[in-house]
RNA sequence: GCGGGCGUAGCGUAGCGGUUAACGCGUCUGGUUGUGGCCCAGAAGAUCGUGGGUUCAAAUCCCACCGUUCGCCCCA
C-alpha cells in the first residue's frame, strides 16, 4: 500500500466513477419533493445527545451503542446525528413550524454516524434522504409519503422492489397487545433462542423479527398485530393500503414487520429488494410518530416521514445494471508547445470558458503525441493546435478528433469564436 | 458487541515453503522536425495489509492486530 493513511473504518471515498449516480439520485430527489411540494431543511451534523436520547429512546441500539458522542471544549454533550427525524423535529419547534400552514413537509438529505459494524451497505457514515410531513393525522398523507418514495425508486430505474407495510398501532391498543403476546410466549420461553429469550424481557415485538430457525413455529403461531388492531387503528390501516392500491403502489402486509425505533405508532413501511438475500437490503424506511414531537417538549404534533438511504440505492442501481455514459471532461481541447504557446492557450481557453464551452488546456511540457492522447482520453470533440509555425503565423488549426481528423487554419483570434460555433453545431 | 471467509503493483488476478514475485488492464516514454483513437516496443510501479513467531529458507505455515466481506445484533 503507498498510502498509511486509510479511510476510517466503515467510511469510503465516492470516486468520480461513482458520481453519476449520485447525481442521477439528487436529481431524482428534487424532481420528486418538488412534485409532491416538499421544502428543503438543512439541521447540524452534530445536535445535543440528549435530543437522541429522549427522541429515538434511549434503549435503542442507535442510542445504546452506535451513537458518536462526544463532549465539546465548553462542556455540552452533543451527538453526531444518528438518525434524522429527531433533528427535524428539533427544528420544527424550534422555529415555530406550527404556525406555518400546515401540514408541514420538509425534506433533507444529510449524513449520519453510527458506531456499529460495517458491511457492505452499512457504514458508520451514510447519507439519507429524509422526508417529514408535520401536522396531519389523514392516511392519506402515510400514502402519500410511501408513494413520494416509490416515485424516486422507480425514476432511478430500480425494478423488483417491495414495500412491506404494517402498523404498530396507537400506544394503549399496543401495550395490551403486548401482554397478550408475552403471555403467548412465556410457556416456551425456555424454548426460544437465546436471543428470543432476551427480547421476550427488553422488547416483545423484535421476538417476531427472530431469524433464528428454532423461533420459527413459535412465531408463526404468534399473535400478530396487524389483525389485533383497535378500530381505529385498523380504519387507518385499511384506508392507507387502499389509498396505495388506488395509486398501483404494489405495498404487501407484513405482520413480522418491526422497526427499530422507540417513536412509531399506526404506519410503518420499509422498502426491500424482493431478491436481495442480504440483511442489509432495506433500502428505506419510515413511519408515522404523531407522539414524538410531545415528548420533545413540543405541543402534540402529528407527523410521519421517511428516510433512504443513499448508499443503498447507489449499491442496489449497480446490481440492477443501470449505467451511465462517460462524460467527457471537455468540448475542446487545446494542444500546444513552444515558446509563449502557453500564454495563448490559456487566452484561448479561457474565452470559450466564458461561453460556457468546457475547454482543457494541454500539458506544453509534454510531446504532442501525449497531448493528443490526453485530447483523446478527455473525451473532447476538438482539438486546437498551437505549435511554434502555427504562432508565426497567427493561426490555429483547429482539428477535429471524430471523423477523418480534418484540421483548419482559423487566425488566433477567432478560434475561440469557431471552435464554440462547431461545438454548438455538432 | 459475537461468529466465519478474504487481504499479492492504481484495478482484476496467478504463484501457496526454496534463486531477481508473474500476467491482463491502466499509467508513462518511444515507434512520425509537431498529431489521438488501433497496433508494436520499452519503462515505471509491490516493504506480497501490519507486527510477531515456526523454519537453514515464508507471499506461501502459525498467532495477534488492521481493513474488508458474510451471518447475528441492529439498521439506511
Amino acid at each position: 500500500m503507498a498510502s498509511r493513511f486509510q479511510a476510517p473504518r466503515g467510511t469510503q471515498d465516492i470516486l468520480p466513477e461513482l458520481q453519476p449516480y449520485w447525481s442521477a439520485v439528487h436529481a431524482a430527489i428534487a424532481d420528486v419533493t418538488r412534485l409532491y411540494g416538499f421544502q428543503r431543511i438543512d439541521t447540524p451534523v452534530f445536535e445535543s445527545a440528549a435530543l437522541f436520547e429522549k427522541g429515538s429512546g434511549d434503549t435503542t441500539d442507535i442510542v445504546e451503542k452506535e451513537m458518536y458522542r462526544f463532549e465539546d471544549r465548553g462542556g455540552d454533550q452533543l451527538a453526531l446525528t444518528p438518525e434524522g427525524t429527531p433533528a427535524i423535529c428539533r427544528a420544527y419547534l424550534e422555529h415555530g413550524m406550527a404556525s406555518w400552514p400546515q401540514p408541514v413537509r420538509l425534506f433533507t438529505t444529510h449524513q449520519m454516524f453510527r458506531y456499529d459494524r460495517p458491511q457492505k451497505g452499512r457504514y458508520r457514515q451514510h447519507t439519507q434522504f429524509d422526508c417529514e410531513v408535520f401536522g396531519s393525522t389523514d392516511p392519506l398523507v402515510d400514502a402519500e409519503v410511501i408513494s413520494l418514495l416509490w416515485m424516486l425508486y422507480q425514476r432511478l430505474g430500480l425494478t423488483g422492489l417491495q414495500v412491506r407495510i404494517a402498523s404498530l398501532d396507537d400506544p394503549e391498543p399496543r401495550k395490551a397487545y403486548l401482554e397478550r403476546l408475552r403471555a403467548y410466549y412465556e410457556p416456551f420461553r425456555d424454548r426460544l433462542s437465546e436471543d428470543s429469550q432476551r427480547r421476550l424481557d427488553r422488547n416483545a415485538l423484535r421476538l417476531l423479527d427472530s431469524k433464528d430457525e428454532r423461533d420459527f413455529p413459535y412465531k408463526e403461531a404468534a399473535p400478530k398485530l396487524v389483525n389485533e388492531l383497535s378500530p381505529a387503528g385498523a380504519a387507518h390501516h385499511e384506508a392507507v393500503l387502499d389509498a396505495l392500491s388506488a395509486a398501483g403502489i404494489p405495498a404487501v402486509v407484513d405482520p413480522y414487520l418491526v422497526r427499530g425505533l422507540d417513536y412509531y405508532n399506526r404506519t410503518v413501511f420499509e422498502v426491500v429488494p424482493v431478491d436481495d438475500e442480504r440483511a442489509q437490503g432495506t433500502i428505506g424506511g419510515g413511519g408515522r410518530y404523531d407522539f414524538l414531537l410531545e415528548t420533545l417538549g413540543g405541543t402534540p404534533t402529528p407527523a410521519i416521514g421517511f428516510g433512504t438511504g443513499i448508499e443503498r440505492i447507489v449499491l442496489e442501481m449497480q446490481r440492477r445494471g443501470v449505467s451511465f455514459e462517460r462524460e467527457s471532461v471537455a468540448d475542446v481541447f487545446i494542444v500546444h508547445r513552444g515558446e509563449g504557446s502557453g500564454r495563448v492557450a490559456f487566452r484561448i481557453a479561457s474565452e470559450l470558458r466564458r461561453e460556457n464551452v468546457p475547454a482543457q488546456v494541454g500539458d506544453g511540457t509534454r510531446s504532442f503525441k501525449a497531448q493528443f492522447r490526453s485530447a483523446d482520453a478527455s473525451g473532447a470533440r476538438f482539438a486546437v493546435i498551437l505549435g511554434e509555425s502555427e504562432l508565426e503565423r497567427g493561426i490555429g488549426l483547429v482539428k477535429d478528433l471524430r471523423g477523418g481528423g480534418e484540421q483548419q487554419e482559423i487566425p488566433l483570434e477567432l478560434v475561440a469564436e469557431t471552435v464554440r460555433g462547431q461545438s454548438l453545431a455538432r
